[in-house]
DNA sequence: GTCTATATTCCGATAGAC
DNA sequence: GTCTATCGGAATATAGAC
């Protein structure tokens, strides 16, 4: 018997794992389809093109992820006593609950290497799908942080960026002790995280 | 005429710009050779493998790199004045010095795929070869900051690395403007990557 | 929708002439 | 050391039977 969910959300899943582990040139239809349980054929049946299914394994995640981002956001925005903290919490926490979800927490390493890729196309279709979670993110940030200018926020947002994705993707130097389950390694990561970037976000 | 250099000095040059614009999988021996002006064979007949020549590219410039890194940290570690900045300073700067010369700008986005690869076999030979140098700065941020308990201290210099290699290789969001020269876009990179970075590391 | 079979292109690597 | 030619295999993609 093949493993649940439609032939569809299997390939999907397992895109997800082997564009983790080896990369969007290194994983091939072949292994993708072999690890589904499915045809080769299938993949172009569904998606069109490899190049359409790596985006639908980004739109898979991110519409839910983003969403849930925006939602805990607005429900902090513009309230007086908001601290840095409790927006970067906002950006964070749900990131975290994804990885809580079976494979989910691979997404993370896709979306590094994707960063990495620098390709075009698909930093093209990140900032017109989800530009919009950064803009808001960013004006809640400048108005906690009104001594800033907006280059000096922009490059310290840009930085908490890159130490956000490393963390999260967690290809850290930093190995989980056998003895922490993953949720507590997890929300101990997302302390570290929260606070370390608001010291660097908040320093005068 | 064929560019400057001997045929292996070409090969390396151009796998180093291939290898940041395409990725390791990405950029093929064929596109590799043919940018060199160099024959299909050439790879074979001085590296012996695609492999080893990824090896050779690091190992071009992070020999040099982290012998620089390491002499700037010798003349200011222990003393009694140095501070989180001047560490960060002796860190920072080598690398900064090496993307004013040529192409070495795009080794930095060499190193961030590596980081992103999560290959086995690249990350041993990374961290056999320059593991001693993240060592010995460690041990000097361990003596700057002895309030910080060991734990604690490896999860912000892992932050701190996921922010350096963020805005070194340049994939973030903020772009040069035409009317600043590429030496002062970079100096203005190292302020704030080093101010952040002094601040992530010592908040209480 | 799923399958087999195949078209076409590209890959890394090497043999052997020069 | 450099070249041509090629091997053996794997890649994406598709045509067409079921």
């Amino acid at each position: 018997m093949n493993s649940s969910g439609s032939t569809k959300e299997r390939i999907l899943a397992a895109a997800e794992v082997l564009f983790a582990q080896r990369g969007f040139d290194g994983a091939s239809l072949r292994q993708l389809t072999a690890a589904a349980g499915v045809n080769l054929a299938a993949v172009n049946y569904h998606f069109g093109s490899k190049e359409k299914l790596v985006e639908q394994v980004f739109r898979r995640r991110l519409d839910a992820l983003n969403a849930s981002r925006l939602a805990a956001l607005s429900r902090i925005a513009g309230a007086p006593d908001t601290s840095v903290e409790d927006v970067l919490d906002a950006y964070i926490r749900p990131a975290l609950d994804l990885s809580h979800d079976g494979s989910g927490s691979l997404f993370m390493r896709v979306l590094a290497r994707a960063f990495a890729e620098h390709d075009d196309t698909l930093r093209q279709f990140l900032s017109a799908n989800y530009g919009h979670v950064m803009r808001q993110f960013t004006a809640e940030f400048a108005r906690l942080l009104p001594q800033l200018s907006k280059p000096e926020l922009y490059w310290r947002i840009d930085l908490v960026t890159g130490a956000l994705t490393h963390a999260m993707s967690g290809f850290g130097m930093i190995q989980r002790k056998s003895d922490v389950s993953e949720h507590a390694h997890r929300e101990q990561t997302a302390q570290h995280l929260i606070r370390f970037a608001a010291a660097g976000l908040s320093h005068p």
